[in-house]
DNA sequence: GTGAAAGCGCTAACAT
DNA sequence: ATGTTAGCGCTTTCAC
């Protein structure tokens, strides 16, 4: 049986409540008392149990964040940087992954209600109403992250790329570069943040600059390789006049399109310009990939949860700040 | 205040035991009260309080992970893994990063002792003393994970890959495709199982068949992009006779040498092959590499938790399958 | 400043 | 098959 509060406190020839005192540097001991049970403590080797400490005072020390692949490199440097923050806040960070399925991710969610959990990281793809439902049965603060809702008033704190300037500025960019005839393959609409925004972005931009685009050079696919290849191919079998750049929702899909016009003996970026999003490939691709780095996202992501009382009630939506990285995957237009 | 199991009682009309065999599907309780529970339960929308169980149960439900990093890919994938097989099991996996430092380390155990956690996966890096002795304070079972210990007995069952004999078998089919040359980049020699055991099996298959390694034909650096490239920059600078292949200790250490090669105008695999380890970076790097890859890591490891009392006993080394793959970075040494 | 008493929400004996 | 009783290990009043 492994040694409890009252071992020490009768080691230490003290009190229980006492004892609770010196470990949570809480209420007011005498020096003598306190080294007295410090000293006990250690010799015991005590661990205080996690579970009663919690059936009190309703904290867990968990931060949970619910994730819809941990494999995704992004999202596992946003996991690294929350647990960084977690441990400062002296917190613990549980992690589960719900395979892009709502369905697993309610049954994850329920199974953290029963936990207690002292802050929940919602990191979505696609949030549909039985999901924000389960969400608003919490009462410890929920923080949305890299998807929003789409409709107007923000009931839960969300806190995401700022896609629509990132991609505006990542096209007017392009434009300033001589760019005329910009092409774009993204993620789908049914993704907000990550995909109708990012498109808006672009349309917004090349409107702005009197550019024409035409459907065919507008492909919604998956982000990932295969999405980006696809994408590509369909751009090149349907428009006779090429696209001299190519803004891409994300580096997956930049990787894919840039596999593409390689297979059709097409040079980036001699002959087409490919601009990433996510800055996630940058070490092991061929091709130092043009992208959007988001800046320091698990920070400004969990200190959300930490914010004062008072703070916590007015909700909103917060933007990771942004940097456009020109690198080896554009160039300027002739 | 949160619904609790004794507000289910009153409002089924039954005692509170009855409620919790319901719930647990424990004991026996007759089809009407079991409706009626069952009734309350969803009326009231009750969760039970995990805490309260745990303090009784001495479970948690929990599975503790600690790992060096989590944004490395090899790691992510097992994570993945693990979490399903938890899954399977009713566990919630707890993940925790301890950025490769054996303190921080040993701090997040001490919060994991305080957890009461049902299992332990250490995915360890160097495994000094101090933290093995935080591992003995377990009571429940734990695995070492990607890592073991080299003395003599296995104090714990100890998963990780079979790095010996893989690298033997690299290093064998290097020599049957006509290779003589062969030289090695690999981590270092404090990493046992990926670094030590690499290494051997890389001189034990050049020794079986007779074949000469100079000294200055191996290197040991970081398991990175950056250890591949310095790794491959001193062996071109030292030896005038350059090798014909090269076994790496990792996809990441492939990756270096190979963009090193490229900087001095060599082609892979057609002036020098180069060979990797994890299957790792398969699908963004230019050349796919042949390497080795490990197969059901995380399930292997994560059943081992599982196993019936009387097995957990035995502490064995169990290596994870493996299969040597041949892809576009090597080819036939004419 | 310290201790006695109560109780968090649940499960595990033990009765019936 | 069901209810009564006790208690897990801790924190929180509340006396003194």
């Amino acid at each position: 049986m492994a040694v409890t509060i009252a071992d020490i406190a009768a080691d230490a020839k003290v009190s229980v409540p006492t004892v609770s005192r010196v470990i949570n540097g809480a209420g007011t001991v005498s020096e003598e008392l306190r080294e007295r049970v410090i000293r006990s403590v250690e010799k015991m080797n005590y661990k205080p149990n996690a579970a009663a400490r919690s059936l009190i005072t309703k904290r867990s020390d968990v931060i949970a964040v619910v994730e819809a692949d941990i494999t995704n490199p992004v999202t596992a440097r946003i996991l690294w940087e929350i647990d960084a923050c977690c441990m400062k806040h002296n917190k613990i960070m549980l992690t589960c992954n719900y395979d892009s399925s709502n369905e697993k991710a309610i049954f994850l969610l329920d199974k953290l209600l029963e936990r207690h959990v002292d802050g929940l990281i919602f990191m979505g793809v696609h949030l549909d109403e039985p999901l924000l439902a389960k969400l608003r049965e919490f009462s410890c603060p929920v923080i949305l992250a890299q998807q929003g809702v789409e409709s107007g008033e923000c009931e839960f704190t969300t806190v995401t790329d700022d896609s629509y300037h990132a991609a505006r500025d990542v096209t007017d960019f392009l434009i300033q570069e001589g760019h005329r005839r910009i092409a774009y393959i993204g993620g789908d609409a049914n993704d907000y943040t990550n995909g109708k925004l990012r498109l808006q972005g672009y349309l917004n931009a090349m409107e702005e600059n009197g550019l024409e685009v035409p459907a065919s050079y507008i492909r919604q696919e998956q982000f990932s390789i295969e999405g980006g290849h696809q994408g590509m191919k369909e751009i090149y079998e349907n428009n006779l006049k090429l696209p001299s750049a190519v803004v891409c929702g994300s580096d997956m899909i930049a990787v894919g399109a840039i596999r593409f016009l390689k297979s059709v003996d097409l040079s980036v970026p001699k002959d087409i310009s490919v601009f990433g999003f996510d800055d996630a490939v940058s070490d092991i691709f061929e091709i130092p990939l043009s992208t959007v780095r988001s800046c320091k996202r698990g920070e400004i992501l969990c200190e959300q949860l930490f914010k004062k009382q008072e703070e916590q009630g007015k909700k909103e939506w917060i933007y990771y700040p942004y940097q456009v990285l020109r690198r080896n995957s554009t160039r300027r237009h002739q």
